[in-house]
DNA sequence: CACATTTGTGGGAGCGTTCCCACATGCGGG
DNA sequence: CCCGCATGTGGGAACGCTCCCACAAATGTG
């Protein structure tokens, strides 16, 4: 435990060199066929590898990436995270993980952040991010926020195309004759949540002949469930119900099966992301798929355009999703 | 964007000391209380935070672990990512998430464990984990197994006590007067898995009058569904199922019931885990429940003493679990 | 054959910290 | 009054790398 780690000095020594063509064989430079053999001959007993610290210190680069996201009970996100770690790797990058839950441990993770040297960051938390990513903005660290929107519409980030998806949905509940419909609405620090009920209502109110009630399912179980169970009940029950997350959707099919409502016959529930576990035989629920791996992709693009320090046009970059029809809406 | 983040020199000359004090205020020395709120203020007005990358090559220490974990599909994993993330903010240290598929991602992902100068890894791979930790232990980096153990009993580790768990599944469903069991089993490479899978099935054997079938689910959706759809169907079909973890579970819950088998009426169902949608009611899946907090804890605990050098006794630490008992198992 | 040009090389400063050491103070006791 | 002894302080080396610059050797050109 004693022997310290070797160094590119070391390496130099016992290659005959300098550590300038050391650095050069590791950093990429030019130096000779011959010299480059010994190098890594040298390398290979000594078992050096370069360290990134002191590299990063010198190219103040470190090639972590910071990815903010709220707790992962929503199997949404998990997915998020293994593609994005796939991407990052491709492009060079580490992945840094702070996962926040409610607002008061974004600013403790905001000062770690920015502490870090990190190259850029991510922010998929669904609350509150937009201020994590003015701050970011000012502080001049790169930052892209993904699945989520700034309302003011500085910060840079990509989402699924809200409006079109929730009124999609609309339109085919309102075709397929429902007339009394229902939202289980997020938190509304979510603002990507926020257009998809507000899309939704649009389309219905503009019908004319339809009605829509909206609760709040709060992102939880609990609250999904609730919200559903009030919206399925009582005189004026809905007979369509839109979720803005698949995550609550779960909740309100099993709130309706509690009330002996079968989804896709007595009652339709869309969900919205397209969830992995949507198409569980259990589940079945009809929902609007994210292109999450080319939101995903675009995301690593779009900071590592940044980090090359292309200036960005501002704003949020929305791509198009995907109605998913299944059990839960086939009765629409 | 130009102007370069502030350093402690910047401050110092801002507050009229020297960057020695300024060090002192942040990597906590004497200073007297006046020059400190000079400095302080300083700090304020230019933004200044330390910078970590520097600091980590004077003192040695990243304050990064990495965690090396299998894809996040099991919704087991992100619930113990999260809980490890808090456990590590809790210590002190930040996390670099590291996502494996398979065997031939893990080399690329050992090359930059060692690389970055990580203070510490944890090993949550389900698969091949145990070399990984070998080359760590070589390399001297602290490294703890989670829910996983080393066949070699060299890499520290802390899992649940796997063999108790099923154990007491494979009693449970005897007692229940199942005579015909049947086990979904996972990867060979996963030692915890292997473990469940074996006692489960010398208990049986043990009784005498009972036989037990074994078909391999290979963690995956697909995987399950065919293992179980096989042993819940035949001649000798078996009226009780072990699948050694819940996510494989799910499937075989879907596979009695395209049989038409009713889990907890036609057939007993078990998983293990606990994984947090178990309790779902689409699913009421009964388990062995891991004590997870328990366990990260442990690791974490585990882990900061390798950092602080202490040697530690080799082996794998086994933590007592609990059977849940839910409706796919109630007649049991 | 003198000179420019290419090619590879080593020396050394610098990145922003920490930490050791030398050195000023202030103060009480011999 | 001078010595010891706390108590703070600043200077400067060190961490392991990159990268600029100067320079040597090999090659090409008039």
């Amino acid at each position: 435990m004693n022997n310290r780690r070797p160094t590119g000095t070391d390496v130099a020594r016992l290659a005959g060199v300098s550590k300038s063509a050391v650095s050069r064989v590791y950093a990429g430079g030019f130096v000779s066929e011959e010299a480059r053999e010994r190098i890594v001959e040298a390398a290979r007993i000594l078992k050096y590898r370069p360290n990134n610290t002191a590299r990063s210190l010198t190219t103040n680069r470190s090639h972590l990436i910071g990815l903010a996201i709220t707790g992962l009970d929503n199997q949404f996100y998990p997915l998020m995270v293994d593609l994005l770690h796939q991407a990052l790797r491709d492009a060079g990058y580490r992945m840094v993980l702070f996962v926040t839950h409610g607002e008061a441990d974004l600013d403790p993770v905001l000062d770690e952040l920015l502490g870090y040297r990190l190259d850029g960051v991510i922010l998929a938390s669904s609350s509150h991010a937009a201020r994590v990513g003015h701050e970011c903005l000012e502080a001049g660290v790169p930052v892209v926020m993904l699945n989520n929107v700034d309302p003011e519409d500085r910060v840079p980030g990509v989402c699924t195309d809200n409006v079109a998806g929730a009124e999609e949905i609309a339109r085919f509940l309102l075709d397929g004759g429902h007339r009394q419909l229902g939202v289980v609405s997020g938190l509304e620090e979510s603002l990507a949540a926020a257009e998809r009920a507000a899309a939704f209502t649009r389309i219905v109110e503009a019908h004319g002949e339809a009605t829509v009630r909206t609760e709040c399912g709060h992102f939880s179980e609990d609250g999904a469930y609730a919200a559903a169970s009030l919206l399925l009940s009582g005189p004026n029950r809905v007979t369509a119900l839109f979720c803005v997350t698949d995550f609550m959707a779960f909740f309100a099919l099993a709130a309706a099966r509690n009330l002996g409502l079968e989804p896709g016959r007595d009652v339709a529930i869309f969900g919205f992301d397209d969830d992995p576990i949507s198409s569980w035989r259990a589940f079945q629920l009809a929902t609007f798929r994210q292109p999450l791996e080319e939101m995903v992709a675009t995301a690593v693009d779009m900071l590592a355009a940044q980090i090359r320090g292309q200036a960005l046009p501002m704003g949020t970059r929305r791509l198009a999703g995907k109605i998913i029809l299944r059990l839960s809406a086939s009765f629409a």
